[in-house]
RNA sequence: GCCCAGAUGGUGGAAUUGGUAGACACGAGGGACUUAAAAUCCCUUGACCAUUGCGGUCGUACGGGUUCGAGUCCCGUUCCGGGCACCA
């Protein structure tokens, strides 16, 4: 009897030894250089994995193990993201408290992950609502806090630094980060109250306290960062986002918008997530110009990318938000203005984003092109953005379309600029061309500044000079990124490590930290925005004593209140791969040492989806976490491979109208059916198991079919795997029938790691049966192992160096779909080839060891080895065996194969050349020709081009 | 509208980066073994023509170009996916 490929025995016996060995955990090593992989920690959701979710963690679990086998200290860690509003959402549509299910659903995930033979380090496992975890997190923030960004220096620095700064010279020459711009002298800052002081920090502060727009969810009861809300509605759920003026903590993310951009240059990710951040941070490079208001003594700032077009301006925009509507607009336009301005109250975010009506109102005042002298109508109108640049834009008609469908709309002149441009249908915006009516003919400008002939670059650039140099204006970047909002009306959150003492905001004191979550009966979160924390009856600071006491004893002298929000999901996720270089330390984040040691990772995975959120935020926090001296580099993350998503492929049946019949897929055109999704597990390679099918619901256990060949043929189309679609597989399902080695195998095989697609049963079978062949090469007929001291012929060691070549070169560029087929390849030569050879069984041993580790561990330990496999060397290629001393060649005539021919490997080309005129078949192609060309690339093609004589 | 990525059999996908397109696998069809089934093994499988036998032509979304030679490089077009978007 042929020994048995008893996958569930070895699978088992080896994650049993695995544990009692500690085979994955790792130490700093010193002696070994690192190497770090990293997975995007996952939400435990409720619904547990589906075969989609290991998808990434194989892939990575597979370069893990391979760098492990080439002599690195691999850390691989795991954990879980368990605050935040996924975690909590579940929690609240089962009624269940977030805690409980929480822990409920890190338990099932933890078990369904152990069957697939990840090589985790577990003993370094972090839970983002652990208090343990948390204290970092809060006391991150309070760095922040306790920090500004200095903008000559372009890094963070401690608020004391500023306050010195503000004491000797008040806001004079200051150049740091802020939300608006203050001027104040050392005398005034001086005088400030405490209050006052605290108020202008916040303008300063890294974390601050911040009146802003921000997205409110009524549904979902709480604030949304940018990311998190799409197409006007919000990410999770799906509900209506309104913008509403609230006081929230915020993040001042902008401040290194532009070190976020310049990174990006330095770090090995794809294009398509790069080009996903740079347009998110969205800069641009214009110049701000001072507008004067004819008579009168007020001015206004706008911003403009095209400073070239400063002769074309017709007239300007104000955001209807701006403060400047109020001072600008005349008494007899007030009524107008306010009527506007009412109409525009009343939209939403999402119409004003989807119905681009043109709309606006004329403010009664003029304001005066600083070049031209030209005086020119101030308009309200909602297309301008009061967030962005300075809220007022300068219009150009004939080069903007949307200042083109405006003046179209108002009847406002429109003067083209740029030679040839046509504007009598559309505005002409492409930055081509060459400049005119710059000034038009006949009309003076200021200082006789002139565009006229310059090309459109070299116009922008002149002009922004031309404007800086006169005082009229001065070059600005801007920047798309907004701050992040920081705080949520949630429960289930990190608390703010933050009390409130006389309406100043205090941080509480490091040694303090964590704050611990309070024990809420009502967690639920509410329509109009009151935080649950509320409920919590002992939650304020005493100061003195230093500890939480019951907030009926607040008296604002000594005991003060604590902050009620809690913070977003992404402060446990934004610096959690530090706290994985030390997880345990009580003392630090992460110690000098260990961050030292580990550097930062240099290997993410995880989905594209997080380009806009967890991947700038993280790469903010770290930065930050760097000008502390804290993380050892400023991009946290070198490489980053996107997993695509593995989508279902649902079935259906066809039920004819109005009946309990179900007609086969190839004979529903015979009927007016509707097509049913059904349930996928019970049905085989689209043929439906029918017996199932009755069983699956009852109002199908009458159901009666219309077959084709005594079959029920399934429809079937790809969509999103879910539980609604019936198209949800289960990855333990798939360990059981086929065991973890084939399901990891099968879901590398399946197509390249960072391709999104649909997952497709029908092929695992292949996977398993080249597992089973590949078992069967080490054991003869007698279950015997087969291996024996035998010297490896030739043909034995090409058929493993081609291997070891392919599937090394393969793992560098995780293209693992590549290296099966030339795995199942080399199974099958060296099973033609009756090898037994010691010396070809157990590196082809160690080289399946990355992909399918529980075979590679079992026949490591049948070939008589006493260590795990994990330890062993990977093989070393020698390109020696793989040196043909023949080569097959095609011979082509005018670039078209012809015949084949073999070919010492040392000819000459002048031989081969030869031999190939001479050869019989080649006599039929040369008949009454000559060859004018010859081409030999060695190894590959011999060309002889010919034409007749 | 702007930016990014892509398009190869019935299907997933290979192709040493300009050198025999379709590896490998799935699916399908045929056969062997078997009382039967499962399992296993063998053959065929891009299209068209030829077929007692070698074989021929076309073919990598479409149209051009460069080249002895193009799935691969260049220009244009179409289609699908992703990101950003009254961002001045």
């Amino acid at each position: 009897m042929a020994k048995e490929y008893n996958f569930q025995e070895i699978e088992k016996k080896w994650h049993e030894q695995w544990t009692k060995w500690h085979t994955y955990e790792v130490g700093e090593d010193a002696s070994r250089p690192k190497y770090y992989v990293l997975n995007m920690f996952p939400y435990p959701s409720g619904a547990g994995l589906h075969v989609g979710h290991p998808l990434g963690y194989i892939a990575s679990d597979i370069y893990a193990r391979y760098k492990r086998l080439t002599g690195f200290n691999v850390l691989n860690p795991m954990g879980y993201d368990s605050y935040g509003l996924p975690a909590e959402q579940y929690a609240i549509q089962t009624g269940q408290h977030p805690e409980k299910t929480t822990y409920a659903n890190i338990d099932r995930y933890r078990e369904q992950l152990d069957k697939i033979g990840f090589c985790f380090d577990w003993s370094r496992e972090v839970r983002t609502c652990d208090p343990g975890y948390y204290k970092w997190t809060q006391w991150a923030f309070a760095k922040m806090f306790n920090s500004f960004f200095c903008k000559d220096c372009q890094k963070a620095k401690p608020i004391e630094t500023l306050i010195k700064y503000l004491e000797e010279n008040g806001t004079l020459g200051l150049n740091a980060a802020q939300g608006k711009e203050l001027n104040f002298t050392a005398e005034e800052w001086k005088a400030m109250s405490e209050q006052e002081k605290s108020q202008t920090l916040m303008n300063y502060r890294i974390a601050f306290l911040g009146e802003t727009m921000v997205n409110w969810c009524p549904k979902l009861g709480t604030v949304l960062a940018n990311d998190e809300v799409i197409d006007g509605v919000s990410e999770r759920g799906g509900y209506p986002v309104e913008q509403k003026k609230m006081r929230q903590w915020c993040l001042r993310v902008s401040a290194y918008a532009q070190r976020l951009l310049d990174g990006l240059q330095t770090i090995d990710w794809s294009d398509s997530i790069k080009e996903t951040q740079k347009n998110w941070i969205g800069r641009s490079e214009g110049a701000e110009v001072q507008i004067k208001v004819d008579g009168s003594d007020a001015d206004f700032t706008i911003f403009t990318t095209r400073a070239d077009t400063m002769f074309g301006v017709t007239f300007f925009v104000l955001a209807p938000e701006s403060e400047l509507v109020a001072k600008l607009t005349t008494e007899e336009q007030k009524a107008a203005v306010d009527e506007y301005l009412t109409y525009v109250k009343s939209r939403t975010e999402r119409e004003r984003m989807i119905d681009h009506t043109v709309t606006g109102v004329f403010s009664g005042s003029y304001g005066i092109n600083p070049i031209t002298g030209d005086k020119c109508p101030i308009y309200i109108a909602e297309y301008v953005l009061s967030g962005y640049g300075t809220g007022a834009i300068m219009a150009v008609p004939a080069h903007d379309s949307r200042d083109y469908a405006f003046a179209r709309h108002f009847d406002l002149p429109i003067i083209p600029l740029v030679e040839g441009a046509d504007v009598s249908e559309e505005s002409y915006d492409a930055k081509e061309g060459t400049v005119m009516n710059s000034p038009m003919e006949g009309k003076s400008s200021y200082k006789g500044f002139t565009l006229n002939g310059l090309s459109v670059k070299e116009a922008i650039e002149a002009t922004k000079k031309f404007v800086s140099e006169n005082g009229l204006g001065r070059v600005k970047v801007n920047f798309r990124l907004r701050d992040a909002i920081f705080s949520r009306q949630r429960y289930w959150g990190e608390p703010f490590p933050v009390y409130y003492k006389q309406g100043i905001p205090c941080m509480i004191p490091e040694e303090c930290l964590p704050l611990e979550l309070p024990q809420v009966e009502n967690f639920l979160p509410t329509e109009s925005g009151e935080p649950p924390l509320g409920n919590a009856q002992i939650w304020a600071w005493d100061e003195t004593n230093r500890k939480i006491v019951d907030k009926a004893l607040i008296d604002e002298k000594t005991i003060f209140p604590i902050e009620l929000f809690t913070m977003p999901g992404f402060a446990g996720s934004s610096a959690y791969y530090l706290r994985y270089m030390d997880p345990a330390n009580d003392n630090a984040l992460v110690s000098e040492n260990n961050s030292a040691y580990w550097q930062n990772v240099d290997l993410y995975v995880g989905g594209s989806e997080h380009a806009t959120g967890h991947l700038i935020y993280s790469r903010f926090w770290n930065k930050f976490l760097f000008d502390l001296g804290i993380s050892k580099k400023e991009e946290p993350f070198q490489k980053l491979i996107n997993q695509g998503m593995i989508q279902g492929r649902s079935n259906f049946v066809y039920r004819v109208k109005d009946t309990n019949t179900f007609v086969s897929l190839g004979l529903k055109g015979q009927y007016e059916t509707t097509p049913i999704h059904v349930d996928v597990n019970i049905v085989k390679n689209d043929v439906l198991d029918v017996d199932a099918f009755k069983a699956w619901r009852p109002e199908y256990e009458t159901a009666e079919f219309i077959l084709e060949d005594g079959k029920y043929i399934c429809g079937w189309a790809v969509e999103k795997m879910s539980k609604s679609m019936f198209n949800v597989v289960n990855p333990d399902m798939i360990v059981e029938k086929y065991g973890a080695d084939t399901l990891r195998l099968y879901e590398m095989f399946l197509g390249p790691v960072e391709q999104s697609k649909p997952w497709d049963t029908n092929g695992i079978d292949g996977c398993h049966r080249f597992l089973k062949k590949f078992w069967a090469l080490y054991w003869d007929k007698d279950g015997q192992l087969a291996a024996n001291d035998s010297e490896p012929t030739a043909e034995n060691l090409k058929s493993l160096h081609k291997l070891i070549k392919k599937v090394t070169a393969d793992i560098e560029v995780f293209s693992y779909n590549t290296s099966i087929p030339a795995f199942m390849v080399a199974t099958t030569e060296l099973g033609q080839q009756k090898c037994t050879s010691r010396a070809i069984l157990e590196p082809l041993a160690v080289l399946i060891a990355p992909f399918c580790p529980h075979i590679a561990e079992e026949l490591w330990e049948a070939l008589g080895n006493t260590t795990s496999v994990c330890d062993a060397q990977w093989p070393e290629l020698n390109e020696e065996f793989l040196v043909e001393d023949k080569v097959k060649m095609p011979i082509q005539f005018n670039g078209k194969v012809r015949f084949t021919m073999e070919f010492p490997a040392d000819a000459t080309k002048e031989s081969m050349i030869e031999a190939a005129m001479n050869a019989p078949e080649a006599a039929k192609f040369l008949k009454g020709m000559q060859v004018v060309k010859q081409i030999v690339v060695p190894g590959r093609i011999i060309n002889l081009v010919v034409k007749p004589e």
